[in-house]
DNA sequence: TCAGCATCAG
DNA sequence: CTGATGCTGA
């Protein structure tokens, strides 16, 4: 038996949100310790790592260990006939088939509940590395999310450049060119933790998916480091995240 | 000479709002007594029954009975021309070929007058028998509109079970499925009268189209009896309603 | 013709 | 932030 609940449902639309477009169905695997999900995006250029520990719920139980199959379009659908302040509560039987997920009003008068059916998914189950990354940034999540957006106005790739000064996005290409540059400010919301400095391309497209994790998190968490998958990580409500792993274009910086 | 007033032309904006989706064209039966429509949708599955009696009014006359052939996607039109705070009188002389609405301002410092051409449409007049329903339930309409539209995410059909212990609305499909139940709850706001406990099985299409009612009134009642169609009424300020009735599904739970 | 997207208003 | 509407692509 497994089941868990939130208190309101917004938390969990906003993580499956940040999930359905990179990952259209994904494995979660469910132990005492609470939810995990690893996965590369549907085109297999990048990887989303998402944890939720036992204390992000309300309730907790899980006996045994279950790795639950979704579409996790069809989960989105069925979280949109819940309100946003309605509790959740998800379960599944030993080796089921079926999700059941119920929705209770905020005082209670309502009741609804959904079944979703598993499906039977391939694990391709990623070992990540624990990197040392040469540079640690956290921003503004929405200051990241609109950058992403801006940069892509002119490139499909984008260039960041890290060092002790800031951090610097750059996209060039037919239209002209863009450079965006933060440094750590004295209001504190960007911070630099710079062993080395960096410079790395990256496709924006993948940027830009990994923003719809954006309103997760007032800040996120950027790792880099040379030749090694850049880290893109949101906080879920102190005891989860989402992390995005995305591997440097080698060259071509169009 | 027919000649009818409302305070505001919002409550006329809604009844054809309710109406023209499922009735593109149709005849207003207006009589001393007030104003009466029926007739199949469009498709001639389902059937809507509007009855304003005179009392809806703020003057009202009708020296002898006319019919006024309307197309209500044009009347929508003509009304999107008002505010809704706009008084509006609609009139008809004997025998006329033309509608005439006039809309006047709150201070009365604007008159409009717009003309809309009557058709000559069939009538296919279809008495409705009163129904003794098994069982009578009152529901919030926007409840019942939410509901319509969650279980249309995972089947054609809604079933529709009601019993002493209460209403439920089920679908199920490939998705998954979903059980939304309602009891009479403390506040009042949904309550049954179950002579007989019903399970019958609606195209959900049609039930959606009704929830276009959905903000003539608060409340929404429903009836339900063995092998005769669905009631969906929706009261009209006092003095009228918009009912529709669907035949429920003979089989076939999918 | 319908579903999804995007935009807009409350 | 949510619901509603209009558009566009499948």
């Amino acid at each position: 038996m497994f089941e868990a609940r939130l208190g309101s449902t917004t938390l969990l639309k906003k993580i499956v949100d940040a999930l359905k477009e990179i990952l259209s169905q994904s494995t979660l695997d469910c132990s005492a310790s609470g939810i995990q999900l690893q996965a590369m995006d549907n085109s297999h250029v990048s990887l989303v790592a998402m944890s939720l520990s036992r204390e992000c719920f309300e309730r907790y139980r899980c006996d045994r260990n279950v790795s639950l199959g979704l579409d996790l379009k069809s989960l989105m659908k069925v979280l949109k006939c819940a309100s946003g302040d309605d509790a959740v509560t998800i379960s599944a039987a030993d080796k089921a088939d079926k999700l059941q997920l119920r929705f209770e009003s905020a005082g209670n008068e309502r009741t609804a509940d959904y079944e979703l059916r598993l499906l039977n998914l391939e694990q391709d189950h990623l070992a990540i590395p624990e990197t040392d990354y040469a540079c640690i940034v956290h921003m503004p999540s929405t200051e990241f999310a609109r950058i992403c957006r801006d940069l892509a106005t002119f490139s499909e790739s984008v260039v960041i450049a890290c060092s002790k000064d800031g951090i610097k996005f750059s996209a060039s290409g037919e239209l002209g060119s863009a450079n965006i540059t933060l440094s750590e400010t004295s209001k504190g919301d960007v911070s630099l933790q710079v062993e080395e400095p960096v410079t790395l391309c990256f496709a924006g497209r993948y940027l830009n998916s990994f923003t719809r994790a954006t309103s997760l998190a007032d800040k996120v968490k950027i790792g880099l480091a040379a030749d090694v998958p850049l880290l893109v990580e949101y906080p879920i409500e102190d005891h989860g995240y989402i992390r995005y792993y995305l591997a440097p274009k080698v060259d071509d910086p169009d």
